[in-house]
DNA sequence: CATCAAAACGCCCTCTGCTGGGATGAC
DNA sequence: AGTCATCCCAGCAGAGGGCGTTTTGATG
C-alpha cells in the first residue's frame, strides 16, 4: 500500500472546512450522477482551533484511501475516522503476514497487528512523538458495534490512556498485539500472540497500524471486516470470498457455531433465512405487487397497502395532540417526539445534543468528526450530508430556483429570497438596534460586524485628532470628534474672525499683516495664498492653459463658470439647443455635487474672471507651475474678495 | 409467510451566520 | 479626488427539524 502525496484542497470554505481532507477514492467508487461522488468514507479529522498543526505530517492511508491531513487537523485530540473495510481471504491474509486468520462469529472483535512502531502525531510534531496507545472509540450509541461505520483513533499520552466501556486501548509498542473487543461487555480482553477465545456470534476486525516508506513520515491503518470469514475458508485458498459467496452456499455453519447468510450482492448478513430471502428479493428487482391507480410496482403487499393508502388519504394512525395522521405506527410515534414528547433518545456523547432519530444524531457526529462523505466532484468542496451538496452543486449550474413574486429576482436559496421580500417589499422591515447607540441596522449579522467594529474594547489607546482626548472604543471616539466638527476654536485677536482650521487662521492673520510670500516669477505680483498666484499665473502667463469653457445650451456663449452660464442661460433665447461636452460636464456636476456647484456659485461672485474672453480660471493642482517669491502687494481684486476658507477649500478640490 | 415495529434512508425545509462586492458618506 | 469606514445586499454553507418511504429484525 504506497503513500502518495494529494495537493491540499485550495479553495477554502467555512471555518469548519478548513479541517478537510483530501481524499483518493478509487474510481468504481464515484457516482456521476447529479454531480456526486459517492465517497462514503471521506473524513476529516481535528478540531477547528487547532490552526498551529503543521502541513510535516505524512499522509495516512485507511483502507483502500489516502488522507492527507490539512494544517488544521491533527489536533489536541487527534482524532482519525476510520471505517471497516472488505478484504478477500487473500488480502486478508497477506494483512496479516501469512498467519492464519482467527476464528469470529457475533460481536466485534478488533486485532492490532503492528509491524512497526506508530506513527501517529499530534501537535504538528513530524517526528520523535511516537505515542504508544491508539485508543479506539465505537459510539454504541450511534452504531451497534456490529455495524460499525465509524472508529475513531485517538492518540493519548500512555499515562492518560484509560478503558472505558467505549473505549478500547490499543498498546502498539509491542510488534504484535491482538485486542478483543466484546459488545457488551464492560471489560476489555487483550489477548496477545494472536490466539482468540471463539465465542459464538463474533465478529472480526483486523486493525493494522504499520509504517509506510521508509524514511517518509506516514503511519498505514487498515481495518479488514473478517467477520463473515470461517477459517476454513480463508485457508481454502480464496475459493469463496467476503461479499461474493454464492447465494446458494450462504448458510455456513460450523459445528457448534450459528449459521449465517450472506448476500454474494452487497454486505448484508443474517441468521435467518427467511430474512435473508426476503432480502435477496431487493436485488432481484421483483415487484409483484402493482398499484391500480398509478402503476407504481411494490415487493410486498404491506408496501403497496401503504402506498395505497397516500392515495386514498388513508391514515389510520391519528396524533391525539394535534390534527395530524399517518400511514404508520412508526410515524406517529416520530412525530409525538418531534413535536409533542420531546423525547429525544439519541444523545451525543461529546456535547449536549440529543435527537429524534439516530440519523440524526449520526448526522450531528459529523461536526465534531469533521467527516465529510459527500464529494463534489467539480470542486474540493465535501458535504456532511447529501443535501448541502445538492445546494452546492446550484454555485456551479448557476441554477436560481427560487423568484421573487414582486420584482422576480431570482435566488439560490428560498431563506435568501425570503430576507429580500422582507428587506425590500415590506413595508415594517425589522430594525436591530445596538444597544451601545442610536445605530439601527436592517441585518442581525451587520450588527455583529456593527458591534465589532464600533464597540469592542481596544487595549490601545486611540486619541483625538483634535485634543488630547483618548478613547479604547472607535465609537466613543468617532462621537467625540463630532464634538469638534464645527466648532471654530481658532479665533482671531485682532477681529471677531474665528475659524475651525488653523490654516485658516494663519492665511487670514496675512489680512492684518500685510504679508504676501507668494509672487509671480515672470510679473512679479504677489499674494497671499498660493492658491491665488497659480491662478493668475495660469490666467496669465500659461500659453497652455486650456481653461473649462461651459457653453450656454441656447446660444452657445462660453462662460468659465456653469452658475454664471446658468444665470446667463434662463434668461437667454437663442436657438442654439446642441448640449456640448462641458454642458454635459456642467449638467453632471450639478446632479452629483451640489455643494460644490454652491461653492464654486459663491467664488464666482467675487473672483469671477470673464470668461467671454474664452479664458476661464481653474485651480490647478499642486502640480501646476507655480512660482514663489516675497512680493509686494498686488492683485487686490483678486484676493481681498475670497475669503481663506474659500480658497483653502478649493485648494482641498 | 404475513405482519408489525424499529431502523435506516432520503429529501426538503428553516434558521443562522459569515463573507465579499457595491454603494454611500465622511474625511 | 482619493481614501477609508460603514451599510446594504446577495451568495453560500452549517446545523438541525420534520416527515415520507424503504428495509430489516422479530414474531406469530
Amino acid at each position: 500500500m504506497a503513500a502518495s502525496k494529494n495537493p491540499v484542497p485550495s479553495e477554502q470554505f467555512t471555518k469548519i472546512k478548513e479541517l478537510e481532507l483530501t481524499l483518493e477514492t478509487a474510481p468504481e467508487k464515484q457516482d456521476k450522477e447529479d454531480g456526486v461522488c459517492g465517497v462514503t468514507e471521506c473524513s476529516s479529522l481535528g478540531k477547528p482551533d487547532a490552526q498551529h498543526i503543521h502541513r510535516a505530517q505524512g499522509p495516512i492511508l485507511v483502507g483502500n484511501h489516502e488522507l492527507v491531513p490539512s494544517p488544521a487537523e491533527g489536533s489536541e485530540n487527534g482524532i482519525l475516522a476510520l471505517q471497516p473495510v472488505q478484504l478477500t481471504p487473500e488480502e486478508a491474509q497477506l494483512q496479516r503476514g501469512g498467519r492464519p486468520a482467527p476464528q469470529s462469529h457475533e460481536g466485534v472483535q478488533v486485532l492490532v497487528h503492528q509491524a512497526h512502531n506508530s506513527l501517529l502525531w499530534v501537535d504538528g510534531e513530524p517526528q520523535q512523538s511516537l505515542y504508544p496507545y491508539v485508543t479506539i472509540s465505537l459510539q454504541e450509541e450511534v452504531y451497534s458495534v456490529q455495524e460499525v461505520e465509524l472508529m475513531e483513533f485517538q492518540v493519548l499520552d500512555e499515562s492518560r490512556a484509560e478503558t472505558s466501556e467505549n473505549t478500547f486501548v490499543v498498546n502498539l509498542s509491542e510488534n504484535t498485539r491482538l485486542i478483543k473487543l466484546k459488545k457488551g461487555e464492560e471489560e476489555t480482553q487483550y489477548l496477545v500472540g494472536g490466539e482468540f477465545v471463539r465465542t459464538p456470534g463474533e465478529q472480526l476486525f483486523l486493525v493494522e497500524a504499520t509504517a509506510g516508506e521508509e524514511g517518509s513520515n506516514e503511519v498505514v491503518l487498515t481495518i479488514s471486516n473478517l467477520s463473515v470469514e470461517e477459517p476454513e475458508d480463508i485457508s481454502a485458498s480464496g475459493q469463496s470470498q467476503p461479499g461474493k459467496a454464492d447465494a446458494t452456499k450462504s448458510p455456513q455453519k460450523t459445528e457448534g457455531v450459528k449459521r449465517t447468510f450472506q448476500c454474494d450482492v452487497c454486505t448484508f448478513t443474517s441468521s435467518r433465512i427467511s430474512s435473508f430471502n426476503r432480502h435477496m428479493k431487493t436485488h432481484s428487482g421483483e415487484k409483484p405487487y402493482v398499484c391500480h391507480l398509478c402503476l407504481k410496482a411494490f415487493r410486498t403487499v404491506t408496501l403497496l397497502r401503504n402506498h395505497i393508502n397516500t392515495h386514498t388519504g388513508t391514515r389510520p394512525y391519528k396524533c391525539g395532540d394535534c390534527d395530524m395522521a399517518f400511514v404508520t405506527s412508526g410515524e406517529l410515534v416520530r412525530h409525538r417526539r418531534y413535536r409533542h414528547t420531546h423525547e429525544k433518545p439519541f444523545k451525543c456523547s461529546m456535547c449536549k445534543y440529543a435527537s429524534v432519530e439516530a440519523s440524526k444524531l449520526k448526522r450531528h457526529i459529523r461536526s465534531h468528526t469533521g467527516e465529510r462523505p459527500f464529494q463534489c466532484c467539480l470542486c474540493s468542496y465535501a458535504s456532511k450530508d447529501t443535501y448541502k451538496l445538492k445546494r452546492h452543486m446550484r454555485t456551479h449550474s448557476g441554477e436560481k430556483p427560487y423568484e421573487c413574486h414582486i420584482c422576480h429576482a431570482r435566488f439560490t436559496q428560498r431563506g435568501t429570497m425570503k430576507i429580500h421580500i422582507v428587506q425590500k417589499h415590506s413595508e415594517n422591515v425589522p430594525k436591530y438596534q445596538c444597544p451601545h447607540c442610536a445605530t439601527t441596522i436592517a441585518r442581525k449579522s451587520d450588527l455583529r460586524v456593527h458591534l465589532r467594529n464600533q464597540h469592542t474594547y481596544k487595549a490601545a489607546e486611540m486619541k483625538c485628532r483634535y485634543c488630547s482626548a483618548s478613547f479604547h472604543e472607535r465609537y466613543s471616539l468617532v462621537q467625540h470628534q463630532k464634538t469638534h466638527k464645527n466648532e471654530k476654536r481658532f479665533k482671531c485677536e485682532h477681529c471677531g474672525y474665528a475659524c475651525k482650521q488653523e490654516r485658516h487662521m494663519t492665511v487670514h492673520i496675512r489680512t492684518h499683516t500685510g504679508e504676501k510670500p507668494f509672487s509671480c516669477l515672470t510679473c512679479n505680483k504677489c499674494f497671499r495664498q498660493k492658491q491665488l498666484l497659480n491662478v493668475h499665473f495660469r490666467k496669465y502667463h500659461d500659453t497652455s492653459f486650456i481653461p473649462t469653457v461651459y457653453e450656454c445650451p441656447t446660444c452657445g456663449r462660453g462662460f468659465s463658470r456653469w452658475n454664471n452660464m446658468q444665470r446667463h442661460s434662463e434668461k437667454c433665447d437663442g436657438e442654439d439647443k446642441k448640449l456640448t461636452h462641458s454642458g454635459k460636464r456642467m449638467k453632471k456636476k450639478k446632479q452629483t455635487n451640489p455643494q460644490e456647484a454652491e461653492m464654486e456659485k459663491d467664488a464666482t461672485a467675487t473672483a469671477t474672471v470673464d470668461a467671454t474672453a474664452g479664458r476661464g480660471e481653474q485651480f490647478p493642482g499642486e502640480t501646476g507651475l507655480v512660482h514663489f517669491q516675497e512680493a509686494p502687494a498686488g492683485d487686490q481684486d483678486l484676493e481681498e474678495n475670497m475669503t481663506c476658507e474659500m480658497i483653502l477649500d478649493m485648494m482641498d478640490k
